[in-house]
DNA sequence: TAACCGTGGGA
DNA sequence: TTCCCAAGGTT
């Protein structure tokens, strides 16, 4: 707890150690928006999205009144989609069953849309300084270490957590959930952790050992497949685009997107969403997903005004912006936008 | 249980 | 270029 109230990162969405101990008290809201968007993603990821919700929509009820349209554009780029429909669920959830207050204990918020047992332990002891463990990747890697287990992940995980669960203290739980992910994230580090200047380095069992940087051992990954497919980039004369929204379910689910073919391991079949004189690009966008490769042949064309597309929807020009694509098809949009550039 | 679900930065 | 990995949840 020294070495946080010391070293204690400055995050948006953090009520330091100082400013707590002055009375300061976290707000739910931003607390469970912070954690989602954390979710397998970066603090300097998560940053500037932090800070577009909160000005746009700055409490639960004024998130849950939004539009889906609207909230699914406002998370384009930062992935795992379904945390972006789940956390307009929780918000409307959250003002339709509980008048627009989190629940404030872990079992009230397990089982809210979003909310497992990670957000839900992180919410519980940051938002209200409840005794709840927090066991996210960086304690998982710091138990580990400090207990030299060597079995792998998953496998290992009941045990990481009953280790973690014993060191929970009852004073400023809060303070110390976030105080062993900042221990993880800048001093536990999955390479070269620097275990000369950790404040647990007299108690740590893999620093003794000397096997802190080959922990948590993991079992090896499948290889991803080379899926191929088709985006058709479509810009009618007037300027408006062809864009289709992908259903809920599945991958970049809820998000707006190309048409385009189906992305498998086989060479696609062409599948325009509009007759019209589509032409190869040449150059291919290239995205890799968490389970798969992808090499996306871009086509486009110039739709005539008076052509009625097979599937999608013409959004008008004023009214497009990249940013609310995901990024693949930013990246398919962007090799697009130079020939319609080089034509017009 | 295991597969599915994104992205960007660093090594 | 390629691989690893990051404050996981859902099905």
């Amino acid at each position: 707890m020294a070495w946080y109230d010391a070293n204690a990162r400055i995050m948006p969405w953090r009520v330091g150690p100082q400013a707590r101990r002055a009375g300061d008290t976290p707000d739910p809201y931003r607390i469970w928006l912070s954690e989602v968007m954390l979710q397998q993603t970066t603090v300097a990821a998560v940053k500037d999205y932090f800070h577009r919700f909160t000005m746009r929509w700055p409490t639960v009820t004024a998130l849950a009144a939004a539009a889906d349209e609207d909230v699914m554009a406002a998370w384009a780029g930062l992935g795992y989609y379904a945390r972006a429909r789940n956390l307009l669920k929780c918000a409307r959830v959250v003002v339709a069953d509980h008048g627009g207050q989190f629940p404030t204990t872990r079992d009230g918020l397990l089982g809210l849309p979003g909310i497992g047992p990670y957000t839900a332990a992180a919410i519980a002891a940051i938002a209200y300084d409840l005794p709840e463990t927090v066991v996210d990747g960086n304690v998982e890697r710091v138990m580990a270490r400090l207990h030299d287990l060597h079995l792998p992940l998953p496998t290992a995980k009941p045990e990481l957590i009953e280790f973690a669960r014993r060191l929970t203290p009852r004073q400023r739980p809060g303070d110390y959930a976030q105080a062993v992910m900042d221990l993880g994230a800048t001093i536990c580090t999955p390479k070269s952790p620097a275990c000369g200047i950790c404040p647990w380095r007299a108690p740590c069992a893999a620093r003794s050992e000397g096997t802190a940087q080959q922990l948590p051992k993991k079992l090896p990954k499948k290889p991803k497949p080379i899926r191929l497919g088709i985006a058709y980039v479509g810009r009618r004369t007037d300027g408006a685009f062809l864009l289709q929204r992908r259903p809920d379910k599945g991958l970049l689910g809820g998000m707006l997107g190309w048409p385009g073919s189906e992305w498998a391991e086989i060479p696609p079949q062409e599948s325009p969403p509009v007759a019209a004189d589509w032409r190869d690009l040449g150059a291919e966008a290239r995205h890799t997903f968490t389970h798969f490769h992808l090499r996306l042949a871009v086509r486009v064309a110039v739709i005539p005004p008076e052509a009625q597309p097979d599937v999608g929807a013409f959004i008008p020009h004023d009214r497009f912006r990249p940013s609310d694509l995901p990024t693949v098809m930013r990246k398919a949009f962007d090799l697009a936008r130079a020939s319609f550039e080089y034509e017009s």
